[in-house]
DNA sequence: GCGAAATTGGAAAGTCAATTCCAATCCTTG
DNA sequence: CAAGGATTGGAATTGACTTTCCAATTTCGC
């Protein structure tokens, strides 16, 4: 991973005034880039909304592109800190479709606009950035594996079959709600986000009803 | 931010070759905007790929926004008429199967870059473009109409069971290849999408079996 | 074949973004 | 408190892009 362009030039904040100014030229950029796409937003546009010159943001961020992939970093880290509760018991049908419903209630709030935060980085730079590739794979592997790792337990538990495949579940959950998302953020109305991840979840339900079938069936 | 602009000095071409062109210029734009992204296409692009002048695209485009939208269009309905075969007959599970199938092929192929030609560009332009936004929800629902009629037709058929949310079915395996699609691009590899749209497909399927059990039981 | 309309080439204007640079100013540390 | 690095402001450079414009040139209807 030769991030390369990143390592040029680029100072790390040493004093406390320069974190905090580090941060809110961070915050803007993804708040922006979220909001506009990553090509709709400026240097301009981010100094104005963070206050801050042009000289700063580069002294931070070395150029454009550092500024990215530090936004790639920020969100996948955060979004998946402020769901860190929720995504650490996703081990039942209910914390399941309660994590699911958390989004569409913030869809809601924000009728649909913007999608996921990582899927529209995604989407966007993906074919035209190796390195921002890179990152956004990895954050999309760090939610597979949350949601993984409650279907595992789960299936450990018994309250799914020994033979279900897991990985292949939680990476449908996954593009569900990047799909859902999508279509709702085009017709500006959550409801196909809600629909297409509840059937999923009905489908996982399904296959906790049969293992819990073919338990009774056992005895 | 009205739809305007495409109302201005557009001229559709009256010639043979006037329309060869205008068609080369729109296939040029479609094919760079699905590999660069709108933002990333600039008009110079364009005239390099289409072998045309600037003053060609502007004839026959009005500017930009213009061209864009005619790639929407352009995309929306190719894309459906290139599967019309396979989409008037999505009535069983194996048809579903194989028209999954059939992109995932595709994503093969170009080693998944791009991911889905709509996806991509309501994944760019939603948030920004109004009248983008709304061609991209038209190009989906023309989707999402041709997958609800198929699954109509099983329910019609019987099977499917008459109480089944058809409309609910259609979404979600939309935003099962969509999502997977969108996956599949940062992963480089076909197989996330292959995992979800199957486990959508295999929803279906047991939803069939069902019907079809409790048919038997009826009698 | 002739005139009008369609089509085309290419220069040029105007804008704006990315980045660099240098001179201040601030802070820390000894 | 003085040196030196950290931080900041803002102007200047460079380059690309969108769009306009006008002068050819071709094509079509008659």
């Amino acid at each position: 991973m030769q991030t390369r362009s990143v390592g040029t030039r680029v100072k790390a904040a040493s004093t406390e005034g320069g974190r905090r100014t580090r941060d809110r030229i961070l915050r803007a950029a993804a708040e922006l880039m979220f909001k506009q796409g990553v090509a709709g937003t400026s240097i301009p546009d981010v100094q104005r909304r963070a206050q801050v010159s042009a000289s700063q943001i580069y002294h931070y961020f070395g150029d454009k592109k550092g500024l990215t992939a530090a936004v790639i970093e920020y969100q996948s880290t955060v979004k998946l800190e402020q769901q860190r509760p929720l995504l650490d018991h996703l081990d039942s049908i209910d914390a399941l479709r309660e994590w699911c419903e958390r989004a569409a209630v913030r869809l809601d709030a924000v009728h649909c606009a913007g999608g996921c935060e990582i899927g529209s980085l995604a989407s966007e730079l993906s074919d035209i950035d190796p390195s921002a590739r890179l990152g956004l794979a990895t954050g999309f592997a760090a939610w597979q594996a949350a949601i993984e790792s409650g279907l595992a337990r789960m299936r450990e538990r018994g309250d799914l079959g020994a033979d279900e495949d897991v990985p292949a579940l939680a990476v449908t959950l996954l593009a569900a709600i990047q799909g859902g998302m999508l279509l709702s953020q085009v017709s500006q109305d959550a409801t196909p986000y809600r629909r297409a991840v509840n059937v999923v979840i009905d489908h996982i339900a399904d296959r906790v009803a049969a293992a819990q079938a073919s338990r009774s069936t056992d005895r």
